[in-house]
DNA sequence: GCCAACGTTGGC
DNA sequence: GCCAACGTTGGC
């Protein structure tokens, strides 16, 4: 199973929108960068772990977990001509955009800072670091555990 | 609000 | 296919 970094701003769709969503379930769609598209086309699966960040805010912190609970499928609103997100190049037959469904699985008591993060040798080679605008990225199993552990405990190391 | 970093577009 | 111009993201 893979653990990905979500980024989002809290003040458009946020953590706790999808606490309340019904099922506290939502399409995690208007993904409009190829990068990230090719991970959510290509790599994200079912079961999947999701680190939700929360970006554009004070203080920039991964918040809380989802999980994905869907196969990566089409993302409508490139096809909704009243959507920001429609894409009149994109098709039915040859889709461009793609999304997943993800559920509200826990919100950290103790979110993890960006600054936590760049303070942690062991996780200085983070996509997050090393690529900021990503808003799809991986996270490996080894950063994972250890950001896992850190929401356990009360206090982070220095 | 500023600005660095990065992605996208479009002329050639 | 290159690259300059432009647009966007996101930390600070």
């Amino acid at each position: 199973m893979a653990y990905w970094l979500f980024k989002t701003e809290p003040d458009v769709f946020g953590l706790h929108h999808l606490k309340q969503k019904p099922e506290q379930t939502a399409r995690w769609d208007e993904v409009r960068n190829y990068q990230a598209r090719n991970f959510l086309r290509d790599q994200v699966k079912f079961g999947d772990t999701v680190f939700i960040y929360h970006s554009q805010c004070k203080p920039t912190a991964i918040v809380g977990l989802a999980e994905v609970v869907s196969a990566p499928y089409p993302d409508p609103s490139q096809f909704d001509q009243t959507s920001d997100y429609f894409d009149a190049k994109s098709s039915t037959e040859k889709p461009k955009w793609f999304c997943v469904d993800i559920r509200f699985e826990q919100e950290f008591l103790h979110p993890i800072t960006l600054s936590d993060i760049k303070n942690a040798p062991e996780l200085s080679n983070m996509v997050l670091v090393k690529q900021g605008r990503l808003s799809v990225q991986p996270v490996t199993q080894s950063e994972a555990k250890l950001l896992l552990k850190w929401t356990k405990q009360a206090k982070k190391p220095a």
